[in-house]
DNA sequence: GAGTTTGAAACT
DNA sequence: CAGTTTCAAACTC
């Protein structure tokens, strides 16, 4: 192999002017308006010929545009045809499993996908990034390249050496486990991220803190699979927080993960993954952590966030998923005119999902607020009745009763929170987002039965309650007596749903008008 | 940009 | 499985 025929190998780059771009042609293809399918991405493109299928983790693809930081779980074309869940994980890419984003400007605007650097591994080791996430490599910087097209078969040969050394190879390092167990909580700092490293890491010297560590640079901490030496990637770690709570105003990365953590956080991975606990952390905080003064708020603060980052646009939307695009070909301008929903590829049910969770939060609140006053009136019942001992015996009973409900479903709750003792995992949120100790309404036990159709159906029960049949009736023991508190809950969820379709509206407006406008131009 | 450090992958 | 080597990315200057 002489190095001369790597040399000319690698294409020029191509240079790309995002940030050059017209504002509104940006804002189109960040909200995907014109094609329905995100420019270069792997699904727009006819994937290569194969003599035989590798297996499906293996099967090349293009560079994948860069994506922010929630991305699909890179599978083959075939995959992404069936009919499958779009499995958003959090930067499930370590190093190897997928290439390093490196993909973004100063100003967020996602640039051209990392090439490697690889000089003698002829890109068909896993040393090389773009061999090992499984895409040919394109424009890289890499000598003597095989991982291309020409070179298939000798690329198939490294595939086959490769997973003979190991079968998971080319599988995701990184990723939420698909009914997982408690053991892959993670926390970044702002939220929790339901993935770990599967293999764990090994460093030594960097403390986990830099990118060398896998686990660092994935945005999680370290697991109990981790080996590592000095670890400083774990809940609590002062080095750690210092890295990420230094200067939030210009980290990128910091807000990415933080905006992974408001994703993924929100309802758990596509509601595969549950809530595990890490065993390497020594108290875990649930969802929110009791640094959090207003949950709530803090959780949409990093919705929005993500959504800026992501849309500069409708806060709770995100950008459909390739899964969801494919198929949609319509352009505008086509022959073949299909009507499409000005909401279609905006809404998708992981964005059902961490609304649920916006609103479980919201719900959790309310009922807190509401055994607070509770408890206050009580407390001013039982000294009134310390002066009028006979006066409001009937008060105090109601008011006991519905205290007492609070806190045996406050009870329910928290042994929700731990799957680990058998609970099923049907819930994928499982109550664990929910601050811990507090009530759920049975709406909130509803929304958090995000899998199930069967609430909607539920929600319209006769009583004017939100049905409990995706939640075992344990978990309502004085439903009667809690009327209050769920009518509470609820308005507030409503509220919050409203102002939500409000500005889905809005947002289907602004959409709209847009394709009017582009009509406009288009000839 | 060159050199160093680092840790995963590959090899023994 | 453990130790060593190779490799390329991350990092530093």
């Amino acid at each position: 192999m002489g190095e001369s025929e790597g040399s000319e190998f690698p294409p020029k780059k191509q240079q790309q002017s995002e940030t050059a771009d017209f504002p509104a042609k940006r804002l189109a293809r960040q909200l995907d308006f014109t094609q329905g399918v995100l420019p270069d991405h792997p699904q727009s493109q006819s994937s290569p010929v194969a003599v035989k299928p590798l297996p499906a983790q293996c099967q090349l693809q293009p560079h994948p545009q860069p994506q922010p930081q929630v991305v699909s779980i890179l599978v083959s074309p075939q995959q992404q045809t069936q009919k499958q869940p779009a499995v958003r994980v959090v930067k499930p890419e370590s190093p190897k499993s997928r290439p390093r984003p490196n993909a973004e400007l100063k100003d967020g605007t996602p640039k051209k996908q990392k090439q490697c650097n690889c000089k003698h591994s002829r890109c068909l080791k896993l040393y090389c990034e773009c061999f090992a996430s499984g895409t040919y490599c394109d424009g890289c910087n890499c000598v003597n390249c095989y991982n291309n097209v020409e070179n298939e078969a000798a690329r198939r040969e490294a595939v086959e050496a490769t997973l003979e050394r190991n079968p998971n190879a080319f599988r995701p390092k990184i990723a939420s486990s698909p009914h997982g167990t408690r053991d892959s909580q993670e926390e970044t700092g702002e939220g929790l991220v339901f993935v770990k490293h599967n293999k764990g890491c090994h460093c030594k010297k960097s403390g986990c803190l830099k990118k060398y560590c896998e686990c660092f640079q994935a945005n999680i901490l370290c697991s109990e699979n981790c080996k590592c030496m000095d670890c400083k990637n774990f809940e609590g770690s002062e080095e750690r927080q210092a890295l990420f709570h230094g200067d939030h105003g210009n980290n990128m990365a910091y807000i990415q993960q933080a905006a992974n953590a408001a994703i993924t956080g929100a309802i758990g991975s596509s509601g595969y993954a549950s809530l595990p606990v890490s065993r390497k952390r020594k108290g875990q905080e649930l969802f929110f952590g009791k640094t959090v003064k207003d949950p709530s708020f803090h959780r949409l603060g990093h919705f929005q966030q993500v959504s800026h980052i992501r849309h500069a646009a409708l806060s709770s939307l995100l950008p459909s998923n390739p899964v969801a695009r494919a198929g949609n070909t319509s352009t505008l301008g086509s022959s073949k005119i299909t009507y499409r929903s000005l909401l279609a590829d905006i809404i998708q049910s992981q964005d059902i999902k961490e609304l649920c969770s916006v609103f479980m939060v919201l719900s959790g609140e309310a009922a807190k607020t509401l055994s607070d006053q509770r408890n206050s009136t009580k407390k001013r019942v039982e000294d009134q009745s310390d002066t009028f001992p006979y006066s409001s015996t009937q008060e105090r009973l109601q008011s006991q009763k519905e205290f007492d409900a609070d806190i045996i479903v406050s009870n329910d709750c928290s042994s929700a929170n731990h799957a680990d003792e058998g609970a099923p995992d049907d819930c994928s949120l499982d109550g664990a987002d929910m601050p811990k100790g507090r009530p759920m309404s049975p709406g909130t036990l509803a929304l958090m039965c995000d899998e199930q159709d069967t609430i909607f159906m539920a929600a319209a029960s006769p009583d004017g309650l939100l049905g409990y049949d995706c939640n075992s009736p344990s978990q309502l023991p004085c439903g009667q007596g809690m009327t209050e508190a769920h009518a509470e809950q609820e308005r507030i969820v409503l509220t919050k749903f409203r102002d939500c379709l409000n500005r889905l509206i809005t947002f289907g407006e602004i959409k709209g008008k847009f394709l009017s406008f582009l009509q406009f131009f288009t000839p």
